[in-house]
This record gives structure tokens, C-alpha cells and sequence, in this order.
DNA sequence: GGCGGTCTTCAGCTGTTCTTCAGCTCGGTG
DNA sequence: CACCGAGCTGAAGAACAGCTGAAGACCGCC
């Protein structure tokens, strides 16, 4: 299963060579050193799993990061420790992690437990939520407060793919490459696209399919 | 990747091709014949990467600097020196050298070598934190004390470039390069949207992007 | 071949953002 | 304290990105 990771870590040694297995086994992974900014990167990334340091430089340690993920979002955490202390590890769980490793550890491990973490989620059912719309991807069924949408195959395939990613930044590039499979660049095509999808959708709420100007469009509710 | 290169190495002859080269290479090359005020300069500087000497001049040797690293910044290191010994190799890495390059070297081996570490580093976490201010590259997100800024595709580029550089003066013809690509000199460009960035941060704190007069802008806290 | 629906292209419109300009303020200097 | 250059900022309009209605191309179905 290809999850989204958030590494928190401050030391490169560490960090780096974590990140790069953690993108070798085919996850997207997000890097910070330190708490500055975490409840932000989370609502924008939205991370499947957060691997947090407990020592971390700054205010904020692992276990802060871990209570405010709490209610946040409901990403897994994996902690990571130098410090291999019974309390620590009592700590952890009671800040909600999900499992904890304890430096020096083997890359390999690690990469074991993530796997184990993301097995046991489960997860990957086929039907994204956003607000108050959900997007069926198998049963090809868009429905916005309980009314069915009637949606063209490119709008359906468009919208999956937007809510999917929901609450980050796709381009007009990306958007054309991932739906449509083009390679030139015709912003119009998504626009007329997204116009009509916005219509529908507006029927029956507010704007979930926002313009970043000069980036590309982003679903948030 | 472009980098910040920290180069401490006492012989002039060795120092100043090696710094060309770098610079060649599309780095930002800072030189230091030995290790006083490092600490200073590593703070102010904000190296990527160093690239230190063993042997030096004065009391502390680049073991030493090595040392002096850690925990003050995530900047990479390369030790450089004329002693092939084993134990120099071992005390190299057990001080956080990320490599280690032995003189006689060609100067191409080195830029192979920083080439590996900056990419083995992955480009370094995407948020840069000043004060109670968090600018995310890559979700292109900036937060001041937990309130997110609307800021424009320029505005943004160039909050980013003045946060990544923080403590350092940045001349109006720097910022026009970097982020414009602009080769003319149009002073009043930059002091626009200097001032229309201003007015948007200074609505949740002090003043963080300070003129420096003559000079340039820089931001601290 | 004709028909209905869908997709793509086109063109005009709108609102935002960038740049330029001009007049002002501020700080240093004699 | 007056002057001068550097920097600040409000306003105007040029440039640009995005939106949308409409027309034509395309495709499957009868």
C-alpha cells in the first residue's frame, strides 16, 4: 500500500536515508526537523502516518505532536526514540502512537513496522469524503448531501482524482497528465471541465473545488 | 541542487580552486582560512554543507568543527585531508562527517562528492521557521502565529526566498535575479511588494523583513 | 445516415496581479 | 536645520489567469 508520510526528525543522518527508503518502498514522504508549523503541514498534507522523534529541538517533542495530532486527523504514528525507557514507551501509547522504535534501529525494521502500521489501517476503501460529498470510485457514484450526482465519465474521473487528493494542490499540468493522459498544456480543457463540475456540484452546497491561482485547483470543504 | 557551501581550509592554493569550482557548480561558496568565529558563521551563514580541513591553523582542528556542528545546525559535512590514516577516517565519521576526501584529490572528485551528499540529503525539509513565522515550500503555505497568509504567486516566491536566507542582507539586485530572473536594475519593483508583503505580515506581529539602508532587506525575528 | 450526448475549441468577459509612476517620508550629512 | 538620496506607498493601467456560453467535432447507438 502507497501511504503519504510525514518524517519529523532532526537529525539529517537519520532523517534522510529513512526518507529515502520510506520513497523506495513506493510511499510519498513529507520531511520537517522540528514541530515549527506541524498542525499546518498535517490539514495541508494530510499524512496516513506521522513517524515522530520524541527529542525533537524546539518547544515541542514527540508526544506534543502526537496529542495534537489526536482529533486532528486520524493518521497513524509511529514514534521514534534514542531513549529506550519504559515510560517513554508508556508515554507513546498513551499519546496515541501506534507503535514505537527505539535508535539505533535497522532502516529495514522500520520500514517493516510502517508496512505492518498500514496493513493493520486497512483502509484504501474505494470511496473518498470530503465534506459533505462522497466520491464512490468503484460503484462510480458521486453524492452530495444525499442527492446522486449525474456526471459525465470525465467529470467523474476528474472529481475522483481531485478528491482524492483532497487538500492539496493539483496543476492543470498534473490534472491533464493524471485524467486526461495529455502531454501538451491546455489549461481550457480543465477549466471548461471544472466549470461544469462546479456547477453540479454547486447545487446542492458551497464551492469545494477552489482556485489556487496560478497553481491549480484544490478540494477542501 | 543549490547549496550553501562552508569551506574551512587554511592553504590558499587548495582553498581557492576548490571554491571556484563550487561556484562554478551553482553553489554559494563562503571561505575560511581557519576555524575562528565558525560558530558565528555557521549561524549567520547557514551552510548546507561544509567542507572542512583537519589540519588547521589555530586551536581547533576540523574534528573539532566537526564537532561544533552538531546540534547547532543539519548541515552536511565533508572532511578533507593529507593524512590517509584509518583512525583520521574513524574519528571523521564518529564526529558526523557525512564523507571524507583525501589530498591529494582532483577537484572534479569533490564536486562528485558534495553532488552525492546534497542529493543523498534530499533537499532539506521544505519549511524554514523565523520567529512565529512558518513558510512551507512545498505546500506553499505560510502560517504567522497560526493564521494562514493570502499571499500572491510573487509574493509568496519572494517571502520564500528572504525567509530560506534569514540573518543575511539581500541587495535588491539579488532578489531580482532569484526571484524575478530580472537582469535590469528596478530598485522600486522590489520595495512594491516588499511593502505589499509588509502590510499582509504585519498584521499578526512585529516587523520581520528589516531594510537594511544601502543594502538590501533581510528578515529576523 | 441521423440523433443525442459528450468532449474540445474558441472567443469574449471578468477580476486579480504585476508593473510603472509620482509624490511622499525618512534618515543621514554637512 | 536644510538638503539629498534612499526607500515607501497609493493609484493607474497593462498584462494575465481563469471563467463560461456557444459552436463545432466526435462517437456510439438506433
Amino acid at each position: 500500500m502507497v501511504a503519504r508520510v510525514l518524517v519529523v526528525e532532526d537529525e539529517d543522518a537519520i532523517r534522510a536515508p529513512l526518507a529515502a527508503a520510506l520513497r523506495g518502498a513506493g510511499h510519498e514522504v513529507r520531511e520537517a526537523a522540528d514541530g515549527a508549523g506541524f498542525e499546518e503541514v498535517v490539514d495541508a498534507y494530510r499524512p496516513d502516518l506521522a513517524l515522530l522523534d520524541v527529542q525533537l529541538p524546539g518547544g515541542r517533542d514527540g508526544f506534543a505532536l502526537a496529542a495534537a495530532l489526536r482529533g486532528r486527523s486520524d493518521c497513524a504514528v509511529l514514534m521514534v526514540t534514542a531513549r529506550d525507557a519504559v515510560d517513554d514507551r508508556l508515554r507513546g501509547f498513551a499519546a496515541g502512537a501506534d507503535d514505537y522504535v527505539v535508535k539505533p534501529f535497522a532502516t529495514v525494521e522500520v520500514l517493516a513496522r510502517v508496512g505492518a502500521i498500514l496493513r493493520r489501517l486497512g483502509r484504501v476503501p474505494s470511496t473518498v469524503q470530503v465534506g459533505d460529498l462522497v466520491v464512490d470510485e468503484d460503484a462510480r457514484l458521486a453524492v452530495r448531501s444525499g442527492q446522486a450526482l449525474e456526471l459525465t465519465a470525465t467529470e467523474f474521473k476528474l472529481l475522483a482524482y481531485l478528491a482524492g487528493h483532497r487538500g492539496r494542490i493539483l496543476s492543470k499540468t498534473q490534472l491533464l497528465t493524471q485524467v486526461w493522459g495529455y502531454d501538451e498544456y491546455d489549461p481550457n480543457l480543465v477549466e471548461v471541465h471544472v466549470s461544469a463540475l462546479r456547477r453540479k456540484l454547486e447545487q446542492h452546497g458551497p464551492r469545494l473545488i477552489h482556485t489556487a491561482r496560478g497553481l491549480g485547483y484544490v478540494v477542501r470543504p
